[in-house]
DNA sequence: ACTTAAAGCGAACATCGTTCTTCGAAGGAA
DNA sequence: TTCCTTCGAAGAACGATGTTCGCTTTAAGT
């Protein structure tokens, strides 16, 4: 019986972490998962990884792979800036909840060194003092996946609930609007009279809004920038 | 033998569960921590408390009572808005790593829903169009818990360590700086050169610029107001 | 061919959230 | 007072988790 050996390794291990991730979610990424999926136990995992931190870590640069980097136009610092993050966003929300896993951890994969780099330059190119080109970076980061995170939130209550997607959604923010609508009124009379308001708008409209607040910000805060933003709908 | 029944209710558990959070990190505070700290077994909090995230959820409301709301006065709106986010700055940094619970839910507690109330009344008074509003309190919810959460990430670090938080910090941006330091220039040329620009900036100082940006961009859309943002610093 | 270093892997440990089940005491009704 | 109902307290256990220990098996080096 030759049985091929050392059919393990990093990659293949850090691949099936991944797909698992992107099928059934981020709470159902064990270690013994994984280990189930490559027909073995969760032990033969630890002889390439240091443990599940690691790998959580490794899958999220791997993730970050798809996201696309411009070349430098001076003219279009910002725009550039909105279209990475715009990018950033669709890459992390199509694997699913894998944003929890960067929030709170600064680039330190190929990847994240990538993509922090291409920001760097692009501000820079755009005469953004470096100080401010430093802290956006962070910023920029923080946004994003917190965003993300925050609707991968979401989806896992949806997989939990075992519903479809579009029912679930219209259920869980139907009871959302009831219960504001129940408040009593002499409370929280504004919050009441504005609860259309509150919930209108889904995920990709929240997260341009915030993300064209915070390039309008930084904007005005840099010399000969259009103080209007990038876009100027609404 | 008129040994006191009914010990055990709501707010003690509440209580008790705050306190432990404060002294020993999210991460310590299990069910079994709490039903220990009060004398008894994990099985009877289940008398008084759904599960844990209702726990959680709780905790969180709770800790939110500490932020203060003003009255609003429209020349002041955008003040006001930034003195209210710093406020939950503070309170949410003082508990620890409790932000994590306030990441992805919206607020139903009546201390979350009275801040809610405060900030919608102060931007509508300040003249911001009410769908912006809406979606303004969801921002700047999502922005405060995930900047405080980030925190949260290396207090708890630091806690693991055992080490005393200064020299923790002074070690640990040091690795990090270390690192960036140590990249290939020829693939990152412009993160290498820009590392003093990295990593300056403390933890309220990072958060306050991040607001700012915020502020100075939902100002940009607000007709009549100071396009220059809140503050002038920098 | 023999040695050695390392991967594979079963079993176990210490946790965790949660549920089942039993016990006991408070409170109303007769 | 005495009985009965109700519900909180709590021990034990279930199924999971991440991780480690120790043994076996294989590939590579000399």
């Amino acid at each position: 019986m030759n049985a091929p050996r050392a059919v393990l390794n990093r990659d293949l291990i850090v691949a099936t972490s991944l797909r698992i991730l992107g099928a059934e979610g981020l709470d159902a990424l064990s270690m013994r998962r994984v280990a189930q999926e490559l027909g073995t136990g969760p032990a033969s995992l630890y002889a390439h990884v240091e443990n599940k931190k690691e790998l959580l870590d490794l899958i999220y640069d791997e993730a970050l792979a798809e996201v696309r980097v411009p070349e430098p136009e001076p003219e279009r610092w910002l725009e550039q800036l909105r279209e990475m993050a715009l990018d950033a966003f669709r890459v992390l929300s199509a694997h699913a909840d894998i944003a929890k896993i960067g929030l709170g951890n600064l680039p330190t994969g190929p990847n994240g060194l990538r993509i922090a780099e291409a920001q760097m330059a692009i501000m820079l190119a755009g005469g953004v003092p470096p100080k401010f080109a430093g802290i956006m970076i962070d910023r920029l980061g923080l946004y994003i996946c917190s965003d993300v995170y925050e609707d991968s939130l979401h989806l896992s209550r949806q997989r939990d609930s075992g519903k479809e997607l579009g029912s679930f959604m219209e259920e869980f923010f139907g009871q959302i609007e009831g219960f504001y609508r129940s408040l009593p009124v002499d409370r929280f009379p504004t919050l009441v009279a504005q609860v259309d308001n509150l919930m209108d708008a889904d995920g990709i409209e929240r997260f341009e809004f915030g993300l064209d607040l915070i390039l309008r910000g930084l904007a005005s805060r840099v010399e000969g920038a259009d103080p209007a933003g990038p876009t100027t709908k609404g």
